[in-house]
RNA sequence: GGAGAGAUGGCCGAGUGGUCUAAGGCGCACGCCUGGAGAGCGUGUAGUCGCCAAAAGUGGCUCGCGGGUUCGAAUCCCGCUCUCUCCGCCA
């Protein structure tokens, strides 16, 4: 969430730069303003009540001790009525608190300055293209129909067994989800990343830290029993290590990867959009996380954009890279940059990853600051994620870019990993 | 799942109702000493919300978390979470 302070210090580029997200603030901004004059005034007043309090306890400690009881009975008396003030203020202030906490929790975070204005993804800008689109044969079939024919994924036996977006890979179809997870996790090492399997059930204030709580419970799966939740995103434990740490600036940067099932409900999904492993319940993800120091922040994305599309140009898919506009943008998000690779026999766009900067906007639920040398107070982290890459729709990609008459032909570099370079 | 023990600062650890403003040690930083290093000596060593233009200073809060008792709680009471030991179960 945004920090007080740049409320209280910015309010007009605060309502201003919301509007790019199309959020009016308004109103929110000026009842957190007042609300935060009030708590101040108040807690001032509590302050120094519960100063006298104190002082006088201790001169009854102290009275005691001298043997003077009857001085001590005559402050005892007195406290009376500042114990009861004081109760009374401080229910006040902790109603006023989890108010004001109330309104902060629904501003999104300011989008970075070249983010442009916008309703939706037809307002997205597209940065660059590469790759080729395939061209191919008439009779082309959409991954769905490849799958059933070569095999590899069953979409059927995923429904008896659990229901509908939980799908089954098969033989070449499940080498190939191992090829690719490890051929990520490689590549993100050499980048620098260092390797985290991490839980895949969260406590609440992990969901909470990176964002997903208190709104978005409804897009995960929870487990009531022990309240717990399944990950939407590695993003959520990788990010969580850093909960309530101070760092050293020296231990910038730190690059996390990890790969990780997800799990997401996707209530409100419906037609071509989940067809095939357009989009499931649950599928596989290799993340890139990194905390960085504020003033390296944006260097910090470029690398990620870049190295993203990397992983792409191996894999030979014909790519876009899209910048999001405001209306386009997640709530958390500074700047976002979408990945799309073009599936030719649906001939779409899927999106396979989004790099994000959240700037300190996640930081400060997580509590994550570092110190720097010299500076006396901690000061908030920043915080970037990517993935690298979501699986589904890079392997629908693969499989309807890459048909032939003969099969369907694996990219060079996942001969290696996958132990063969054609599904037949 | 059953029984028991425990949670104190960066770490170890003392503290069972009132100079706890948390002893002592380790670590770290700085200074003195030294040709240099070490040893030794000295000083400092958290977070958070306020007040103040800011720094300095200063008030409140924080001894796992949340309540309660009391003029006063690290210390007493209740609830929760987590950790450890033993038993049971188990890939």
């Amino acid at each position: 969430m945004l920090t007080l302070a740049i409320i209280r210090e910015k309010k007009e580029e605060v309502i201003q730069r919301l509007k790019v997200k199309n959020f009016n603030a308004e109103e929110i901004v000026t009842r957190i303003l007042e609300l935060d004059k009030t708590r101040r005034l108040m807690q001032q007043k509590q302050d120094s009540r519960q100063n006298e309090l104190n002082t006088i306890s201790k001169s009854i400690g102290l009275l005691l001790r001298k043997g003077q009881k009857d001085e001590a009975e005559a402050s005892r008396r007195k406290t009376t009525e500042i114990k009861e003030e004081i109760k009374k203020i401080s229910d006040q202030l902790d109603t006023f608190e989890s108010d004001l906490n109330a309104l902060l929790i629904q501003l999104p975070n300011l989008p970075h300055h070249s983010v442009p204005a916008g309703r939706g993804a037809g307002d997205n800008i597209t940065v660059r293209e590469g790759g080729t689109k395939p061209t191919l044969a008439e009779n082309a079939m959409p991954h769905w129909d490849l799958a059933r024919k070569y095999d590899v994924i069953d979409f059927e036996l995923g429904n008896k067994i659990t229901g509908a977006g939980f799908p089954l890979y098969k033989g070449k179809g499940a080498k190939l989800q191992r090829a690719l997870i490890n051929f990520f996790l490689d590549e993100n090492q050499k980048a620098g990343y260092t390797e985290y399997m991490p839980p895949l059930m969260v406590n609440q204030d992990s969901g909470y830290g990176t964002g997903q709580l208190p709104d978005k419970d409804g897009q995960m799966y929870y487990v009531g029993t022990d309240n717990y939740y399944l990950i939407p995103t590695a993003e959520v434990p990788v990010t969580n290590i850093y909960r309530d740490v101070i760092l050293n600036a020296a231990d910038f940067p730190i690059k996390n990867t990890a790969y990780t099932p997800c799990f997401r409900r996707e209530a409100g999904s419906y037609g071509k959009d989940v067809r095939g492993l357009n989009r499931l319940h649950q599928f596989d993800k290799v993340e890139i996380v990194q905390i960085q120091h504020p003033g390296k922040s944006y260097d910090a994305l470029e690398e990620m954009v870049n190295h993203v599309e990397s992983l792409v140009r191996k894999l030979e898919l014909p790519y876009r890279i899209i910048k999001l506009c405001g209306g386009d943008m997640s709530f958390t998000s500074a700047l976002t940059y979408d990945f799309e690779v073009y599936a030719a026999a649906q001939k779409r766009w899927l999106e396979v990853s989004s790099v994000s900067n959240f700037e300190s906007f996640q930081a400060n639920r997580l509590k994550l600051r570092y110190k720097e040398e010299g500076n006396k107070k901690p000061a908030l982290a920043h915080t970037l994620n990517g993935s690298s890459l979501a699986l589904p729709r890079i392997v629908a990609a693969l499989l309807e870019n890459n048909q032939t008459a003969e099969g369907i032909k694996l990219p060079v570099v996942l001969h290696s990993y996958a132990g063969f370079d054609l599904i037949s």
